[in-house]
DNA sequence: TCATTTCAGTTTCATAATGCAACTGAAATA
DNA sequence: TATTTCAGTTGCATTATGAAACTGAAATGA
């Protein structure tokens, strides 16, 4: 299945996902922007998870070279920068909510006040059902679903 | 934000998730179980990606630690054992299909016969559409959703 | 029954990634 | 003009990764 013509490991698009995004941090930046409007070196710095500086340096210039983020002059502070998500990283939105979802419901701890992760979304939760019924039938979700 | 009684870099649901599953590989083997039916070593071993074997031999005991696979005797060869999701681990399938989406999307080459990854969730497009348009506008989700 | 093969890992070792702390140089501030 | 703030960089110790050879138990075939 693995073609020689891309650059990746696979043509699967949840490991081209997972090339661009697998990592520990990559997302937290992400969310830091979408979620608590962080837009400089700085602000990511303050986070909890406790980034080490060269790691956030690395990583925000590889968020940019693959497009995700966008490095633009600050407009009243020329010593920094703004980092702002691009098309391509706005439509990691949806993976950050099932992420969110993931950790609030199997670590309760972590959902304090996250009221609006309930908002649910019930198109998805069917093709979801159908899929988990296959895993558990013991088929493989090809036999049941497309391709 | 953080607390000092849990075990996490933070009590936020995204980072606890990506202490999960945050590398290249874990959700690869999820992937392959949920969406390929696969269930042993050495079936894992084969994915176009080319997973090491000692890497996959400890992602394979962490996901069993962290109770999103649970490993089960073969019934008729007692050489191999069989690697199964848990219900934790079923409930990674949305997302697996986000992943699955955003790469198919912003890596075309990737998306070969998925065709069922087009079945989309409208209510969960609204709740990101909302949320886009206020990073759009420089607002920090915070303040256009709940909390 | 006995030799061979298959299987799931383990071990070894070289290389790369991570993480911490101290450092730098430019721009803002007082 | 001196000091502070800021975004990174550098150096270095530790850890994770990856490839390949190896191990020991169970299955298979003669």
């Amino acid at each position: 299945m693995a073609s020689e013509n891309n650059p990746y490991r696979s043509d699967c698009p949840i490991n081209y996902s997972l090339e661009m995004l697998g990592d520990s941090w990559s997302l937290l930046i992400i969310r830091d922007i979408i979620f608590a409007g962080k837009r400089t070196y700085g602000e990511f710095l303050t986070s909890d998870e406790g980034i080490a500086r060269n790691i956030l340096a690395n990583r925000l210039q590889q968020l940019t070279c693959k497009g995700i983020l966008e490095k633009k002059p600050h407009h009243t502070d020329n010593r920094k920068d703004l980092y702002v998500v691009t098309d391509k990283g706005l439509d990691l939105i949806p993976i950050l909510l099932e992420l969110s979802a993931w950790g609030a419901k199997h670590e309760p701890s972590t959902s304090h006040g996250q009221s609006w992760v309930a908002e649910t979304n019930l198109d998805r939760e069917q093709l979801v059902q159908r899929i988990r019924q296959s895993v558990l039938e013991g088929r493989s979700v090809f036999d049941s679903v497309g391709d």
